[in-house]
DNA sequence: GATGAATGAGCTTTCATTCAT
DNA sequence: AATGAATGAAAGCTCATTCAT
């Protein structure tokens, strides 16, 4: 008895162009990435791309679905396992550079297109609705860290501005080639200055 | 004696220029902003512009020089104080919220228009060419609270990505309406984290 | 004993798609109808429209066709009555009137659909060949009215291009609410001028 | 001392998409006209051409303003002119068909881009507001013969739908060639129907 | 320096029609 | 008969940039 409905074809298609649009928004940019372009990068019709998603703004709004859920459903993992919260700190930011390494689109995608490119998705992607999986993790794991005593109280987005900006901040210095070493190197330096920043006093 | 030229009739237009377009890029974005919406806000002819900039990519360089060099300037003023590095991290992070609140553009323009838009910035900016104002004057910031025993010895980049990525995130939040509180009573908090971060253990 | 033919199931299909499709034409215009459109409303998926109907222009002659001749029937019944001329013309005002309220997508085709996209029927309707049984009518009417010597011997295109000129401009006046009247409210004035303009001098 | 402003080389050149773009509509619809056709019948580019009229749209609107002005010129020297009404109505017929002859695409402009693409009409055009100075001078005219106890005084639109409405069918099965004769040879007998449509009855 | 008409390339989107299933 | 994914052609429109004046 299979518990997974057994995705259409159409429902396929989908996912292929969701998966190739985001690669070629994530390397070009919204506005120098066309239609034409994704359509030629999946080898089919311009036209027919329109029967799977109305509009270039729409497919957008998918893709950022789709990775904010991707990367929720990996954060997810870590706020279950039983490790101690600075453990949990490092296998956030290691699977965060690790993606930002092998799929970088993701994470380019989150930084280079949502963030910048408001106006795409003001209407459709209103607060954090498209980004809600992602945001919802970060947040059990620092209501956990808060209440094991590992992580000082405060508001919740002084902290999660901290986490994401700074690996943000990491992964586009690292795009620039202004990093000395590779991304992953970086894991344990900037999940201690995490923990120190977040830590509560007698946390060791 | 003057200590300074008296710019030229010409160089002032360039800087109303900059100002103007510097609004419009932060505000609507570099590919939603056209040269005649530009030139419209100054209430000059489109092509008169092209008599000032040879292109609009390298308008949008020019802009991000101008403000590198403004943001980095005011930074250089926290330097050259005498204030203990924990007033100094404050201090930085106050002109940044500030500016943020009475002057958007120009932050916006650092994270929306040159963080996303590589492209525009590739040939003309590579490296840090054209932000290295600020960035340097962060480096010294650094430098001199490490020399001062007052910061741990860390590769430069993690405490760049964790001032400027945290900085950034928080602003961006703010301008996402997701902050409960007014982005400069943050102000305590975003500091203490920063300081807590990059401090030496003994350091109170 | 069956007088008429049962209609295959097919040809029953034709007529909704006929009826649906008129609906949509009158409404919207030939171009600013999709084929899609027209599919949609009537259930079925534009792929199987096209195995009744070899293009929208053959679509749009048979719609024609039946709009001419379901008017050329009412007009026979008014032809075959017994009514004197005046009253004829009476009548046929009056179920123009009705029609173009009760049933508007028909007026309307005629109006806004073949009077205006020529190039829509110029293959396949040359001439009156798709308007033949409604022109055939009106034909028959006047020359009934003048071998009786109640109306003008006169070239018949004059009489008819007053008569359905007037009829039609007086629904398009009602369709674009400029007149005060509704419509039926006009037959009087309307049927009066035109039989003033046609009839003999004697005739009172 | 000159009466009238030299047209400036830009309204000069507007004029000329207008008469331009009119020919292409009244010829070959609205829909099945193209920017590009447009631009090319006028050695122009399609972009520059939004240099004048920013949409499509846009132009047929202007265009059917100009028409209505051109017509309701002609139109008022007859109604200036002291004529009889019967003379009137001969001179507003022969002008009607004369131009439907030698500048016919005034005329169709009206019957078949007018009368049956509303939407393109429905904003810019509301009501009478394009046709305005067509529709004024008809209503002077009839007004008038009214006055003068030349024609029956009834509701106004019951004698325009008869004009406007016959001499529109006229055109229009003198362009179908359904007609015997030219057009122009039908002056009388239109005329004539008309004026018995309307006259009163002691009119002679 | 200044204007703005002009260009040309390109973009998003639509749609009649076909065809494998 | 029926579906709907797929195509290809084209349309309306925008815009950076140029250039004659």
């Amino acid at each position: 008895m299979r518990e997974e409905e057994q995705p259409s074809k159409k429902e396929q298609r989908r996912q292929q162009i969701i998966a190739g649009a985001l690669k070629l928004f994530a390397r070009k940019g919204f506005y120098t990435t066309t239609i034409p372009d994704i359509a030629r990068s999946l080898g089919m019709s311009a036209g027919n791309l329109y029967n799977y998603f109305r509009s270039k703004e729409l497919l957008a709004q998918e893709i950022l679905r789709s990775v904010s859920s991707y990367l929720g459903r990996r954060i997810r993992y870590v706020n279950e396992s039983d490790l101690p919260t600075r453990e949990k700190i490092r296998s956030i930011v290691g699977l965060y550079f690790e993606t930002a390494l092998r799929e970088p689109e993701m994470i380019d995608f989150f930084l280079r297109i949502y963030l910048s490119n408001r106006e795409v998705f003001r209407e459709g992607c209103e607060g954090m609705v498209c980004v809600n999986e992602f945001v919802t993790e970060i947040m059990i794991f620092f209501d956990e860290g808060v209440a094991r005593g590992d992580l000082r109280n405060q508001e919740f987005f002084s902290a999660f501005g901290l986490f994401m900006g700074y690996l943000g901040g990491m992964v586009f210095l690292g795009g620039e080639q202004m990093l000395p070493k590779p991304l992953p190197e970086y894991v344990d330096e900037v999940s201690e200055n995490i923990y120190r920043a977040l830590k509560t006093p007698e946390a060791s």
